[in-house]
DNA sequence: CTGTTAGCGCGTTCAC
DNA sequence: GTGAACGCGCTAACAG
């Protein structure tokens, strides 16, 4: 049997209660009674059943998500898998609140942030934006030991205990990598469109498309890149106008807003030769990827990312460890013969 | 506050005791009184909190796990995880056993599962041989009420409940895909290195590969397939001789044992054009996409498999949902611009 | 058939 | 500083 806080009390020679103390670190323990303890703990190898205390505690873990007020079909899907979570929080003892701030604004984020700081959640996810503000504002939470987990689009260089969202340099590499070898030796020029040069992740896809490129398919040119902000509507008529230029044999779009970018090919029927590779998996870019107008489409599973989050704020809240390669977030390739 | 046994017991004017016979289905309640409790969690909205029914109860859950005894890295990699697993037992409530049985015999198989029968784990998870007369015995079990889940190679057609592997068919479909568009307009002949078309796995995966290439590739040829029994030295003999064909341009591997494969194709380094996938990230085929001797790697990740395999098992053991999407094994593409 | 009671492993009053 | 006793939500004897 595992030994429970019966086992160190006695091997103590103390009681339960004081046990409890030095396993929750609370004061009114002597100093020589603490050591005791704890090498008894030591000694039996004792492990902390979280569930009985949990239960013993009547503990929920209260946890807030940040999300960009966005509406595009990426945004939606994370939203909902949010909302999945939420109809589990019962058997998972979360209590799941989320705050919509507006996208792109980090005076907006950082006061959220700020109020926060009195509302003590166990736990804060947020969908950063990458500012000196919000670095500093996210640095004193932690300080103040509330965990907190980037989701989506990181902040580098901040102190927050995790980032559950793909490394968007690779995936800009592995876009570049597959455009390159779809194309093969054709020459050309490749237009590129992204929501805002803003965006950090939307910055390291480019960044590191860009340097594949560059380094190893050196016969394709990338034109300017197009910012749509995320928007259809403006996507359809950048991509559109772009394609008037005969020389593009390819397109990597990497933000959101495919809707617009598909429309503009579709209405391009003539030249059926473009090869094209997008970002996140949503229902126009799958019926894109099946009907062969898009190539490949590389995806980040917000589902995972939710599960991820959560489950990373509640161990950190009760101190433990995470399982590593379980919390990795996968860049997702989608073909149209690996659809899920 | 979520209602507890004590509001349903109140609410329908019986005992603690009657109320958990009732949850639990056990005999020994009047069908009235069953139909009074079963109204009232029905009203109250009552959802019993299996963490501190486990604490009551003591409860473990042993697991099973049956493998091959195949020495070949993608098993080692799977035991591994499997090990992981047994050391986070205490906190998970597990008791896991891992019996071996020779690799491709069916009749070893159906042995062990007739044994498990009367040892009484509370979930079996298999790597399938598929053969009718262990479809039998699995059926056998589920009908006995053992929950089963078929680990890395299903068992179709049997009553398993789980299957906690990648769809082989659309990892065929996409490495052809991935190999055509690599290749581009060249024509050629494809080499294919399986370990044995006894295995379903492989199987499925060649059938994929062969229906992608012959519908949309059919300037490439597929030669008579190699079965290298997933042994390096096999693998190195037949691939070494295949290659002495100049008309071969691309190279499957759809197996296990691709370390004779890399060093035959790197003993090869007259020609340098060959397109090679293979299947399974190893600490090999790593190191040969990141020297370009293979150009995509599709993989299953043991891990995810493993603990996707315990979780399903726990959920039927309890007569609990699981999260679909969660339990889905993805097919991992790895470029070298994107591995972990 | 049904109810009472004593725990499971832990946290938390309160006394001492 | 320390300890005894009760309760979290549920199960399992044992009575009745």
């Amino acid at each position: 049997m595992r030994p429970t806080v019966h086992d160190i009390a006695a091997a103590a020679g103390v009681s339960l209660a004081t046990v409890d103390r030095v396993l929750n670190q609370r004061p009114g323990v002597r100093h020589v009674t603490r050591e005791k303890v704890e090498t008894a703990i030591r000694e039996l190898g004792y492990i902390r059943d979280v569930a009985a205390a949990n239960l013993a505690k009547g503990r929920t873990y209260p946890l807030v998500f940040i999300l960009p007020a966005s509406d595009n079909s990426f945004m939606h899907g994370l939203n909902a898998e949010i909302r999945q979570a939420v109809l589990r929080s019962p058997a998972e003892r979360t209590d799941i609140r989320t705050i919509e701030v507006p996208a792109f604004d980090p005076a907006a984020l950082v006061s959220v942030l700020e109020e926060l700081s009195r509302e003590k959640p166990c736990g804060i996810a947020m969908v950063a934006t990458d500012a000196p503000e919000v670095r500093a504002a996210v640095d004193k939470l932690v300080r103040e030991r509330f965990p907190i987990v980037t989701l989506v689009s990181d902040l580098t260089g901040s102190l927050r205990h995790h980032y559950a969202g793909v490394d968007n340099i690779a995936a800009g590499r592995t876009a570049a990598r597959l455009l390159g070898r779809f194309l093969g030796p054709r020459k050309g020029e490749i237009a590129v469109l992204a929501g805002s040069m803003l965006v950090r992740d939307h910055r390291e896809r480019l960044e590191g498309f860009a340097a594949v490129m560059a380094a190893e398919f050196p016969h394709l040119a990338i034109l300017p890149v197009l910012e749509g902000r995320d928007d259809p509507e403006v996507a359809h008529r950048l991509v559109a106008d772009a394609l008037g230029n005969a020389g593009i044999i390819g397109v990597y779009s990497l933000g959101a807003g495919n809707r617009g970018l598909i429309r503009a090919l579709k209405e391009k029927t003539v030249d059926r030769t473009l090869t094209v590779i997008a970002h996140e998996l949503t229902a126009h870019t799958r019926a894109a990827l099946v009907d062969n107008t898009i190539d490949a489409i590389l995806n980040q599973d917000a589902g995972h990312e939710v599960r991820s989050a959560i489950r990373v704020l509640k161990a950190k809240a009760d101190g433990l460890a995470v399982i590593e390669a379980q919390e990795r977030i996968r860049l997702d390739i989608f073909l149209k013969d690996n659809l899920p």
